[in-house]
DNA sequence: TTGAAAGCGCTAACAC
DNA sequence: GTGTTAGCGCTTTCAA
């Protein structure tokens, strides 16, 4: 049998109540109480029940995860790092995460994730673009909404983002830096908010440095950004044109497809052709050559939209804020 | 305000014991009375209270998943299909997950899971190996421990394991089958319970066939089971002996890894060298050739092992069954 | 500074 | 076949 709030008060001499305040650092309680209390607690090794706190406080101390499954099930660990950011940040807040994955095809009529059906969590994070079908109908459930790597087209919701126009520009600025003015663009889904602004800093970084904008050396007609696709845009790329020095693809993932490419073309990296991606997953590390790529720091920021929701939940953040991750130019053997 | 058991009653004009009997499916309620509070539970869109149901019943609902954090940061989704099916099955059986990972390195005075030392969950799913100190430590806890992909070397529990045995038989089967007669086998650590079972299979199927065993062709040098270290088990066999026409890799990132290795030392797959692997990841499909392998349920495995997690704590199942999932040979092209 | 007691939502024993 | 009620472990007034 566990230990209870009672069996403490017992050994130490105290009421339930004490017990409660002590463990709330409630500062009422004289300090020979509250030695009292947590020497009682540790001969004990008393903790809380989770259940009879939901129950009288109304909150769960869950927080739901929600992400897509083929997001979950990537080959590249991208979104298991930001859950298992999120998971080391809950352990000190104290919360509990539930995951669970929907369908990327989830429509109007599909079930909700049941930790929200049943009121188990008290907010939910969901991680990566998910159909804005559950957006819409989660928004019915009064709980707090938070996102980490997407922000919905509607609505106004805190999150954690990357900072994907500013690395766009600095990894185009660092291929021009090297010397490079003609300069490709590879990505999947143009309307994919991170896809777009890394797009966007692509052709900010080219008007800044003064060079002309040539959509012969933009592919973005790829419907999701695996190597697959980085392998087919590369391949539609030079199909376009051949007229290039260089290429920015909008993940590492899809550009690792690409240099699968330009290697079957004959193409020597970065001799001929120098590759930046985007994301450091650890695939980049063992290309030969190693790719170089805009760092995002996956942990941390699965870290901040945890302490992002904990704020919210205690009441401390009230306005929606976005936050902005900073990302980092690592040059490797690519560029 | 979410509805209450007691909302539910007033609609129904009934006990809330009666609602509760409803709920529970006891046969003792009248048609009538059932179906006037089904349809006030439906009306009100009751879901009853995760932390009352605990409080009373001195269960939590949860179940504990453990896995080290490089298993769930793999490249290769392969543990976290596992955990989906767990995820999918526990939606049917009315039980949240609760992920945690331990560090690889988990020693004796580590803490524990979160969930354990609070008694959170009502039982304890282990997936993949885990350090033995975190398996004695857990056993202080009266909970229910189980296993999926790992057997400890020590006690008593109910699992859910590949038979790799019979799979690593299958896979030299099919080799022999094809012609080959000298056949390679490259593994990590042989001290892996998985590993070594293929590797009896391995055995087991020459002699079978009446092959003689050549430990020249056998390396189970490298600490992990990653491509890089499949590239340099395939290096290190080629430096042993060349005189091979075929490869059993453990599992498909080193056969993926050996594969890259054969290539650049202008080995042609199959004509040359044929090479099978073992777990049917995705990466297989999109290498050149695709990789032949074993192919493991995974999916299904995750589910087996929450309906036995679920077994247990219903008493359905009081002994420790271990259950052999089969695994079925997908030949593709690199054999 | 501390304690008594009510009550969160639910289940289960018992009464009728 | 259905209702009454105690109580699970905790927090939180309110009183002392």
């Amino acid at each position: 049998m566990r230990s209870t709030i009672k069996d403490v008060a017992k050994k130490a001499d105290v009421s339930t109540a004490t017990v409660s305040l002590v463990i709330h650092e409630n500062k009422r309680i004289s300090t020979d109480t509250r030695r009292k209390v947590f020497k009682a607690i540790k001969e004990l090794n008393y903790h809380p029940s989770h259940s009879a706190r939901g129950l009288v406080s109304r909150q769960t101390g869950n927080i739901g995860f929600i992400l897509t499954d083929d997001h979950f099930l990537r080959t590249e660990p991208f979104y298991t790092r930001i859950f298992l950011g999120t998971e080391f940040e809950a352990r000190e807040s104290a919360y509990y995460i539930l995951l669970t994955t929907i369908p990327s095809s989830f429509k109007e009529g599909d079930p909700l994730p049941r930790f929200v059906l049943e009121g188990n969590v008290d907010g939910i994070i969901i991680a990566g673009k998910v159909p804005a079908d559950i957006i819409s109908k989660l928004n019915s459930y009064k709980m707090p909404l938070t996102f980490v790597d997407y922000y919905p087209p509607f609505g106004d919701y805190s999150a954690i983002l990357i900072d994907n126009l500013n690395g766009g520009l600095q990894a185009v600025e660092h291929l021009i830096s090297l010397g490079h003015q003609k300069i490709a663009f590879i990505g999947g889904d143009i309307e994919h908010p991170s896809i777009r602004d890394r797009f966007l800093g692509y052709k900010t970084a080219l008007e800044k440095k003064g060079l002309n904008f040539d959509s012969a050396k933009v592919v973005t007609t790829e419907s999701d950004t695996s190597r697959e696709s980085g392998y087919q845009a590369a391949k539609r790329l030079f199909q376009n044109t051949t007229d290039l020095t260089s290429i920015f693809a909008c993940n590492d993932a899809m550009a690792i497809g690409a240099m699968q490419y330009l290697k079957t073309k004959g193409y020597r990296i970065p001799q001929d052709i120098s590759i930046i991606g985007f994301d450091d997953v650890e695939a980049g590390l063992s290309t030969n050559p190693s790719l170089s790529t805009m760092k995002v720091p996956k942990i941390e920021m699965g870290a901040k939209i945890m302490q992002l929701m904990s704020d919210i939940l205690k009441n401390k953040t009230k306005t929606a804020v976005k936050i902005l991750v900073p990302v980092e130019l690592v040059a490797r053997e690519s560029t």
